[in-house]
DNA sequence: CCCTTTTCACCTAGGTGGTAAGAT
DNA sequence: ATCTTACCACCTAGGTGAAAAGGG
């Protein structure tokens, strides 16, 4: 779908105003977030999947632009996975044939556990391509998938530090790059801001969903070596 | 070693004109040189081993530039290459005992073999991080890993196009992003170029001097599958 | 108990020269 | 005879979730 920019749409420069980003593989997105999107974050990072990627249009191709993402926090709450149990007794029948340990998917959920832990840094992804001509971004599809996460409050690669167990919306900045002078002054002139819904997901640093999981390996390229079903193009 | 440019190096703008270029991996550039460099060329496009890569000073850290290579015919001649036989009688001996087909190398070798092909279309690689500071230039070594070699005359991936058999002088360009408005007038002042004669090569399409194939196989790490002997380091 | 870290087999993606067949 | 092409086994480089170990 086409995101809307958030308030404050009216003011901005004619280079970003009529600015539009349409996600791509968004039924990918849907089916994930139907489900309650996870993404890992590990010290060394790790990419999104699905990658964030969107198709510009309404740029103007002679002038130059930055994009780059940036992670928002849906609420400020610590979350937890509860497990749901087979039969009655739950915990004691547990206990009594530990493994193979099987749980019901129906009544497992996020339930949340307190307030946030404190904010990670803020940091930004820049797109490794910026900056660019807006003919470049519109001419194919614009791929975030250098973007890695982490739960490393100390990294110094550059990747997003986000908080396991927290949710987070991504969100996407077309900047137009200002050749005037005091461009400062225009900054806030300058950018338009896109956020998908469906794009939202958990931090985790493994997975809790198993229907998460599932679908990642159904669909990422990467984890074919965990598929056992028939071929499904 | 270090480069000087080309002739008429008065008159460059001061953003360029202190700028310098050490080749990185000198020393394998010129065992290369030693043997005679040959760089394959292939329809899909082909790295050049070593690569070209380079160590900036120079340039005004908070000034744009734009950095490039171009390839310059040596000469204006054709090569082919000379097997030279063991034993006496040559061609006889070798009909007589066709395989295994065994030649020497010492009477081996590369003979000009009447006029230059066709100049192939002229191209440039811009170097994919371009434009960016001065100060990002200079932060870490330039590598031109990207750059690929074709002999394919209507390439449409942007390769550099080649004429196999013909002997080539890469070039390497530091362009100064003038912001003036009539920049153009002052282009051949913008920009400052380096050649290292210990990077020149002939093009082919399958390597010729076998102790060029086994150098290559001794030092790229990806042709790493071909070596037998003993791990140097 | 719950979450995190580490290691691993198994993939994708793509850079090597060898080899044999093809082209001129 | 000489050069070119297509395909291949074998690498590098790095992205997957599983599983087991580690930590509070």
């Amino acid at each position: 779908g086409w995101a809307g920019e958030g308030p404050g749409a009216s003011g901005k420069n004619r280079r970003v105003c009529h600015a539009a980003a349409r996600l791509e593989m968004g039924s990918l997105w849907e089916e994930f977030n139907r489900l309650g999107t996870e993404m890992i974050v590990t010290k060394a990072g790790r990419r999104m999947f699905p990658t964030f990627q969107v198709k510009l249009s309404g740029l103007d191709p002679l002038a130059d632009y930055v994009l780059l993402m940036d992670f928002v926090p849906l609420d400020d709450k610590r979350y937890r996975w509860r497990w749901g149990c087979w039969g009655g007794g739950g915990r004691i029948l547990a206990v009594l044939s530990p493994p193979p340990r099987r749980y019901a998917f129906h009544s497992s959920s996020w339930l949340a556990a307190g307030r946030a832990d404190p904010a990670a840094p803020g940091r930004v992804h820049f797109h490794p391509d910026s900056p660019a001509k807006g003919a470049q971004w519109m001419r194919q599809i614009v791929s975030f998938d250098k973007l890695k996460l982490t739960n490393n409050l100390l990294d110094d690669n550059g990747h997003i530090i986000l908080n396991s167990m927290h949710r987070y919306q991504p969100r996407f900045h077309v900047v137009f790059v200002d050749p005037r002078r005091d461009s400062e002054r225009f900054a806030h002139q300058n950018f338009k801001s896109f956020s998908f819904p469906e794009t939202q997901f958990m931090a985790v640093t493994a997975y809790q969903n198993h229907r998460i999981t599932q679908l990642k390996i159904a669909s990422n390229p990467f984890a074919k070596g965990f598929r056992d079903g028939d071929p499904e193009p």
